[in-house]
Parts: structure tokens; sequence; C-alpha cells
RNA sequence: GGGUCGUUAGCUCAGUGGUAGAGCAUCGGACUUUUAAUCCGUUGGUCGAUGGUUCGAAUCCAUCACGACCCA
């Protein structure tokens, strides 16, 4: 069972297992319900280019509605994440709990032994233990958002598309006349879209306007709600030129979620978002347990990210991370995700950082 | 009451005779299946007001208004 978004990459991932003579079904998803607002509707759009995909390829289509599954196991965290005042990675979420569960087990309802998406990502067997591996366009590898998936899901997954660059993807599209063969690449959150970020948020999130400070309390501006910012962020401050301030930009570097104050610094260079050592929690490993209390190795502490090298200390769920160099902007809430080599090895979700508005607590260890 | 300095794009400022620029902010695009970052580009001002000098004034002069500071 392939899972069709109506794009470009799961359409070219059809045309491989179909190709390979496999037996192929493919699945169309909606998983948010648009509100009643006017307008276009992409989610009907995608849906029909995924059935003329299907029909193309000659396979069965199916289509499911999971927004009540992607409502209550996806967007209430999500909501909640930001209501605390964190920066959620909802699709990492996504595919552990709808992709690679409820759309698992909808397939197998159907008679599927194995499902296959369009992700960037690869996978191997080796001595019985199967691992998620980046994908070898290295510009659009996504292992990154799949690092919660464990061995159940991998022994049955497939990434068909995994081992071929982008541009290879949209050519086989074209040559077989795929209809997705010149789709714009999606982005915004997954089922959700692209979106004007803030606004979204605040029809789930009411705004509360609060003080901006710079990091020694100096009131310096007004913001719409702590929680529409994230650590690192430089656009939707407002702060203009200020006396005897450099021309710099300023970034938010802090939040006060109980006092409603977000804290800026000025200057890309500023030291205020710097931290080398973080702890997270939710660890998830592909191989089912970790590589060991204590190991090396690299991570992105957000998606897209060069990899850090780093050493990781394995303390039940939690994790604690100690990077060999200072990190901007480690974010309560992304993922941190580790690689070795080519091979992702699992992750977990940021809880503070012992950046100077980081949160870290000696009490928890490290 | 007197004096000094200042009043130029949303903000902070540069521009001392030839019909205005920068940084930040805003907005748009690129990149990107989170949020951001980053890159590129755009918008934007009858230069506090009035009068004068001049071929021509943001730029010189006068008066007024507002602001900051200083002296009484």
């Amino acid at each position: 069972m392939l899972g069709v978004s109506g794009g470009v990459d799961s359409s070219v991932a059809g045309l491989l297992l179909k190709r390979a003579g496999r037996s192929v079904s493919g699945m169309f998803m909606k998983n948010w319900e648009d509100d009643g607002r006017l307008g276009e509707c992409e989610a009907d759009r995608d849906r029909l280019d995924a059935l003329k995909v299907c029909a193309r390829l000659d396979i069965p289509f199916h289509t499911r509605n999971f927004s009540k599954q992607y409502w209550s196991q996806v967007f209430e965290h999500f909501l909640a994440e930001y209501r605390a005042g964190r920066t959620p990675n909802p699709d990492v979420l996504c595919n552990r709990e709808i992709k690679f569960r409820t759309f698992l087990d909808h397939a197998r309802q159907l008679g599927a032994e194995r499902i296959a998406t369009g992700h960037y990502a690869r996978t191997d067997c080796v001595d019985g233990r199967h691992r998620l591996l980046r994908g070898l366009d290295v510009n659009k590898d996504q292992s990154y958002f799949l690092y919660a998936l464990g061995q159940e899901q991998l022994a049955c997954t497939e990434f068909p598309i995994g081992d071929l660059p982008k541009p290879q993807v949209r050519e086989l599209a074209r040559e077989a006349n795929l209809v997705t063969h010149a789709k714009k690449d999606s982005t915004g959150i997954c089922f959700i879209g692209e979106r004007d970020f803030r606004g979204f948020l605040a029809n789930y999130i009411p705004a509360q306007t609060g003080d901006i400070r710079t990091p020694d309390g100096q009131f310096i501006g007004d913001h719409q709600g702590v929680m529409y910012y994230t650590l690192g962020q430089r656009q939707g401050l407002g702060i203009g030129g200020r006396r005897a301030a450099s021309g710099e930009p300023w970034y938010v570097v802090g939040k006060d979620v109980a006092a409603n104050v977000l804290y800026v610094a000025q200057g890309s260079a500023s030291e205020w978002l710097d931290g080398q050592s973080l702890r997270a929690s939710q660890a998830s490993w592909v191989a089912g347990v970790a590589p060991g209390a204590q190991f090396e190795c690299t991570a992105r502490a957000r998606y897209r990210q060069d990899d850090q090298r780093c050493r990781v200390d394995v303390d039940g769920d939690d994790v604690v991370v100690h990077f060999e160099t200072k990190q901007r902007a480690l974010t309560p809430g992304q993922s941190i995700v580790f690689y070795r080599d080519e091979e992702c090895l699992g992750g977990a979700i940021i809880d503070c950082s012992d950046a100077a508005f980081g949160g870290w607590t000696r009490s928890v260890g490290g």
C-alpha cells in the first residue's frame, strides 16, 4: 500500500513499485478539515492528482479521512506545546502517529503486507536489524522527520525514491507523463499546508500582548504573545532603530511564559543563544534500544542543519547531549536527531539547554 | 526671560546650494514537508511650518512651532 499525496515524490514511488512488478495500491489521506473558509481546497486538488496518478499507473485507489486521529494524536499535542511556550515539530509526530500507525493499520485491513511512502530516506537490514538511513539526495533527506519509527514500522516499510536525487525523480515523472511532474514541492505543516503561521496559531491560541525586553530587563517594545515566537527568530519583532544601539537586527533569545515576556538581543553574533549541552526526553531509538549508555555520534537540532559532533548520555527515556562546539538556538520542543554516518539512530525532544535562557536545571543531571 | 543644539522614510540616523540615502522594521520572492534561520528584492519621505536670498535650497537668512539641554 502506497501513501499517495498528490505530489511528485509519491507518484514516482508508485511508478517504481509498479515497474518492479509489485502489486500496488494507492491510498490518499485527508487529515485536515479546512473549517469552512472560502476559496480553494488544496486537499481536493491533491486528491484529484493522486487519483490521476493511480489511474495512470493502473493501480487501485483508496481514500481515507484521518482528520479525527490527526486532531487528537497530533494537533492537540501541537497546541499544548505552543501553549507551553515551546516549538513543536508536528510532522515528526504525524509520521509516528498517522503515516506509520493509522495508515499502516488501514493498509493491513485492506490486506496489504507492506507500506511505501515518497519519503527521501532509505532502509536496510543488517544482522536482522532494520536500519533507517538518510536519503541519498542530501539536500532532500527527510530521515530527520522519521526518527521516531521503530523496528515494527521499518520491517514493513519501503521508501522507493530514497536512493534517487530529486531532479531524477522529476525527470522520471515527466517521462511517465505523470500530472504531478512539475508540481511545486509542498511545504508547511504536513496535511495543513503553507499559511501565515502566526495568524493560523492565533485561531487556536489567542494573542496576549506583553513586553519585549533585553536580557538586562530594559523594555523595548510589545509582542502579541510569547507563544508565537521561537528562539533565534528575527522576523516579526518590529524593533526598529534605537538610540545608542548598533544597526544590527534583533533576535528572540528567551521566553518567560509565566510573565509573558519575550527576551531579545541584538546581532547574530550575540552569545545569548549559544548553548553546548541540552537535555531531551521521549527518546526514541530506531533499533529499539539506545546504542549504549553513553556514545558519540552526530546530531541535528533542527531539520536541515549541518550535523554536529556530540556525546550522548542516556538515562532511561531521557538523554543529555553535549556538543563539541557551541550551538545556536537549541529550542525546547524541537527534535534532536542522532546519526552515525548514514544511519539515523533515533532522536528525542529537547527540553532545555545550557544557553542563558535555556532553562537548564542541574537537578536533572548532566 | 536668555542661550545652545536639534526637528530628513515606521524607528535610529547620514547628507552644508543642483529636485534625497543607509541600517533596522514592514512587505514580497527564493530556499524548506515543523517553527525559524539564511539569501535576494521591494515599498516607503511635498527633508517641522511660513517667508526670503538664488537660475536653483533638505542644505544660506528671518520668523514661528515643537523637543532636549544650559544659564538666570
